[in-house]
DNA sequence: TTTAAAACAGGATGATTGACCTGTTGGGAG
DNA sequence: CTCCCAACAGGTCAATCATCCTGTTTTAAA
């Protein structure tokens, strides 16, 4: 006779869990955040959080499933496909991570490179998991600059390597600023990769 | 009477721990990797352990500013002073870090960015170490690009905000080819960043 | 030679970790 | 209504963590 009410709610109770550790993994990383820390951030028993995630290496694997796979569809894939070109999305969504941290105050980072920095080494799955994020990350990118490529509006590119670049950039520039807690990395990234990717659009059509 | 011989060498012990620490701190992290491993790995005692380092955060301190400035040193800021300019340079250090990891098999990451990505968020004054290392890297990559752009060999560049593109590139795309284990991204990278910088490096000078 | 301090050895310590266990309650199938 | 299992509560567990302690040996200064 413990007898206490409980809320019966799967769902909620998962959602509730993977929700408040995706914010703790991003903010202090895998490793540095405890089972405990979870449960009580998300009010969750030990009982529940057992029933539902037996190992922390399953509660990694959901939140890179379900919620840093969607934070890469939602802040990079998604504007890229509503966007004209290519550019127009990278300096868009540069554009909002700059305003969203500035006047955040602090920057966690890039949820997808947090992750894969300090589980890469770890946990073969996850890796994997994340490597497969980032290929999606990658496909997306390279689609988009080919599409600009096949359209005319760009020329003299290699799709798949530059969507690398601009991987790498945005990757690095978010480190960049997560160390220095300064914004100022990807503010001048995203000048240099604006200017850098400007030459090779709308190329000047025999102008006299 | 515990007695047994001891080596009394105080800067080799402390050496051996520092070298330990950080290989393991750059490979594994600094959250993941224990006092205990270190202590086994460099083969010292406790007692030993606790004289020279009482607490793990000096020892990350120490690893800091001994061996990853000194790692950030030898394969940017030496060979930058060394090649003819910036271009030659960065090429070259992209040359031997993908030669090394190539034959090397794995990839451990950039021990700068590795260090700042699971340290920044837990310790104010470990950040700040970084944060100085990370400020020597920009000043000497952005005086390299200042001295090409003063001696004719580039134009029309922006040596601050260039420097600092160079920066996210190489921290992006070791971070990516640590997360897949796979030197591709700075193989690309290295390619994309050579052919950016190129239209700015021997302008043609009124060729005819 | 005496002596104080540095350099070490070999554990011990409490706190925290991830995992798990027994018991209880809810909801859905029959 | 009955029965069964998912859903949950609350506590326990061994292992590991960083830290620190007592004692011994070396070094160097006086």
């Amino acid at each position: 006779m413990i007898g206490n009410r409980r809320t019966n709610d799967p769902e909620g109770v998962r959602r509730r869990i993977v929700d408040t550790a995706f914010d703790a993994f991003v903010r202090q990383g895998y490793i540095a955040t405890g089972m405990l820390e979870i449960r009580e951030k998300a009010s969750v028993s030990g009982g529940a959080m057992a029933h539902h995630f037996p190992a922390k290496r399953e509660l990694g694997l959901a939140v890179i499933r379900d919620r840093v796979s969607q934070a890469v569809q939602q802040t990079w894939i998604e504007p890229l496909d509503r966007c004209i070109d290519a550019p127009a999305a990278i300096d868009l969504i540069f554009g909002d991570i700059i305003g969203e941290l500035a006047h955040k105050g602090s920057v966690s980072g890039c949820p997808l490179n947090n992750m894969a920095m300090d589980v890469s080494p770890h946990d073969l799955e996850m890796r994997l998991a994340l490597g497969d994020i980032f290929a999606a990350w990658h496909e997306a990118l390279s689609a988009k600059f080919q599409a600009d490529l096949a359209s005319g509006r760009a020329s003299d590119i290699n799709p798949g390597s530059l969507a690398t670049l601009v991987i790498a950039i945005y990757s690095g520039a978010m480190a960049m600023a997560k160390a220095r807690q300064d914004v100022g990395a990807l503010v001048e990234s995203r000048a240099e990769l604006a200017a850098l990717l400007a030459p090779k659009y709308h190329p000047v059509t025999s102008a006299g």
